[in-house]
DNA sequence: TGGTGCATTTCGCCC
DNA sequence: GGGCGAAGTGCACCA
């Protein structure tokens, strides 16, 4: 990775324009081709582009000009005097480990999927990422009555959630009855899908969510913090 | 800034959980008190925190722990090795221009408003980011027919434009009729708001919104990606 | 390779 | 300061 401490502007143009005043950054260019340029606030860059070629001009103030190339997208940063620049190795990406993350909502849905108590009464988990037309359910259940459930879960749910579900409850109902082996217990469940509900399972409920789940009789469920245990 | 280059390793605890393994990264430090962890690729960091006081500890193995704490946010940072440390002055926030970014979607909402033709024929913008109960609508519309029209604009549309528009379009249909004073034509348009109907305008229309309009009968409006001109 | 939806989303605007 | 929705969103998974 090369950092370059210098006074420089920027121009963008391709997804949308931007153009960066004059001021002392530091530019960022990775091994892969990427480029960001950061001021001293916040973790993210002012300007940058994703892999791209660098073509070094000199524009009429006898200033050199770094072109970033990609496809459909063209970030120029005109440099006014380096006041540093340093090159060093970092590991490389093959012996990258990467992050591991936890805590996700992948998990969360792993966790009331094996936790259906936590849904509510009488709930039977059956499958994680049930595919509807409409996309997918992140876990589809039956309530005490045999009912299908769709059930969306979110880390933060806002009220495009009360939307996503009544979309997947939607398109399930117009679905045909079907019988469901549940692989744990070994039971068959008779799904008749023109019984569908859906129910929203978060860890932050939002108040427009609230409000419009109440309107639309959507039950919510609010998981708490200390879920994984 | 102060940028480290460091064979290091890290544990994030706060919004979620990461680890991340033993690895040479580079460290930047900013002077608002953020902190993150590149590798060689992408322009995102590994691990990150916002703003966040420093405590410096030495482990069982006489390593450096950098400790960055925050609100309900811990980041840790054991420092294997040091291969370069470097701080540079960077332009400070006060004196910071920002970045101008032009093409965002207030800006194609100004232009549809200011073009109403393009969002079709007959269709007559009255009122920017109209508030329903449910949210803002993007603009308020009337057709020829003199029906209201709630336009959702996006740069993007994906499966949820629909979804929210939607939201919207259900929420107006509730309002009282209303007398609309058009600011540019003086005209009076008489709301009968019973009858409102929605509208998709964006630049990129995903084949999940269009599928999702058609079968709701929700017209969209391609906007060509010189609308500018 | 394109489509879809999450993100330790972040960020900015408005109330 | 909290709520809300866009982002030059990025990114990973999946078809």
């Amino acid at each position: 990775m090369r950092v370059i401490i210098a006074d420089c502007s920027a121009v963008y143009s391709g997804r949308g324009d931007s153009t960066l005043a004059r001021g002392t950054r530091a530019i960022l260019i990775k091994s892969d081709g990427s480029v960001s340029i950061h001021n001293d606030n916040s973790n993210k860059p002012l300007n940058y582009m994703k892999t791209a070629s660098q073509l070094i001009t000199i524009n009429g103030d006898g200033e050199e000009v770094w072109s970033f190339d990609a496809r459909h997208e063209l970030l120029q940063i005109t440099i006014h005097r380096i006041h540093g620049s340093f090159e060093e190795q970092l590991l490389d990406k093959s012996n990258e480990p990467g992050l591991k993350v936890d805590g996700t909502e992948a998990h969360l849905q792993q966790w009331l999927f094996d936790h259906p108590e936590a849904l509510g009464p009488g709930i039977t988990t059956l499958q994680r990422e049930f595919q509807t037309g409409a996309g997918a359910v992140d876990i589809l259940a039956v309530g005490s009555d045999g009912a299908p459930i769709a059930v969306e879960i979110k880390r933060v749910a806002a009220a495009g959630a009360a939307d996503q579900v009544r979309r997947y409850v939607e398109n399930m109902r117009t679905l045909d009855p079907a019988d469901f082996l549940h692989a744990q217990t070994g039971e068959i469940h008779q799904l008749d899908f023109t019984q569908t509900t859906g129910l929203i399972a978060a860890l932050d409920l939002r108040p427009k969510l609230l409000d419009l789940a109440q309107k639309r009789g959507l039950p919510t469920v609010a998981v708490p913090a200390y879920w994984r245990n």
